[in-house]
DNA sequence: CTACATCCTCCAGCGGCTAGAGGAGCAAGC
DNA sequence: GCTTGCTCCTCTAGCCGCTGGAGGATGTAG
């Protein structure tokens, strides 16, 4: 268990070697120890910290908002109001962005469905782009 | 209608007058003609484009993509196939990133739905963060 | 003639990495 | 011992698409 290195701490969370090193650089993860040679030497604790950052990170949240996360993970008696309202936000975001995105795929999806694959002069998909009046949606 | 400053550029176009500089600086906007004091004077022509820019930009389009399709409406005669793959490419984009934020919000909604509003020790965000077995989805 | 708005250029910074240069250390095979 | 090849180190620069600020020139109104 002891003397995890670089390359298996990377293996064993999913977060590659150089973001690690980032990670550690800019305060996420704690300076770990070095061996003789200089090298870093991991702990079971950096893994569950790296795959803690990696899982928040694919569920997108922000590297500051991660911080917050783990500042609260590390003080386990205090309220979680706080990790409730960062998740809450980050729901309400993810929310947001997805219904921008389906009107987006509508939009563009008019585009593509219109397209009479003639030349450029009568194609639909620059033309919309062109002029946005011809959008289906006017709140952009 | 002539001599349009940046200001009315940016006002009409929709875009900043930062980026509107930004896009002549790469290359994406034709470098417009100066006055006496070494101001932009911007044409029709400009603003048409810049709203085509913008336009893109909220669609998604990547700045390289939008360099292509600003280059096939330079040529009008010649085929849109190239602009319908780029839009069927950007369509595709979008599902994907829809199918994971849908996937991504059902995970924060069991989150924040189980969080007992207790204390840090026993929240599920935490928890859930922390350990990716206790996800619902096990393809990240 | 002053005040203020607008413009200019140049450069640095954002987030979140990622890649490369240039070098050190370590284990295994000869 | 010596070489090969892998891993590691630090440091710096680059990616995208802007955005903001410094410091200065010009234009316009009162």
């Amino acid at each position: 268990m002891a003397k995890i290195s670089i390359k298996e701490a990377a293996h064993d969370s999913g977060v590659k070697i150089p973001t690690i090193r980032y990670y550690e650089q800019i305060g996420l993860l704690p300076s770990p120890r070095r061996d003789g040679g200089n090298r870093r030497v991991f702990e079971e604790s950096d893994l569950r910290r790296l795959t803690f950052i990696r899982h928040a990170r694919e569920l997108g949240f922000e590297v500051d908002a991660i911080r917050t996360l783990l500042d609260l993970q590390d003080t386990p008696d205090r309220s979680c109001a706080e990790a409730d309202a960062i998740a809450r936000a980050r729901l309400a975001d993810v929310n947001q962005k997805i219904r921008s995105l389906v009107a987006l795929r509508a939009e563009l999806e008019v585009m593509v469905d219109s397209c009479t694959h003639g030349h450029v002069s009568e194609c639909r998909v620059i033309e919309v782009l062109a002029d946005h009046g011809k959008c289906i949606f006017d709140r952009h």
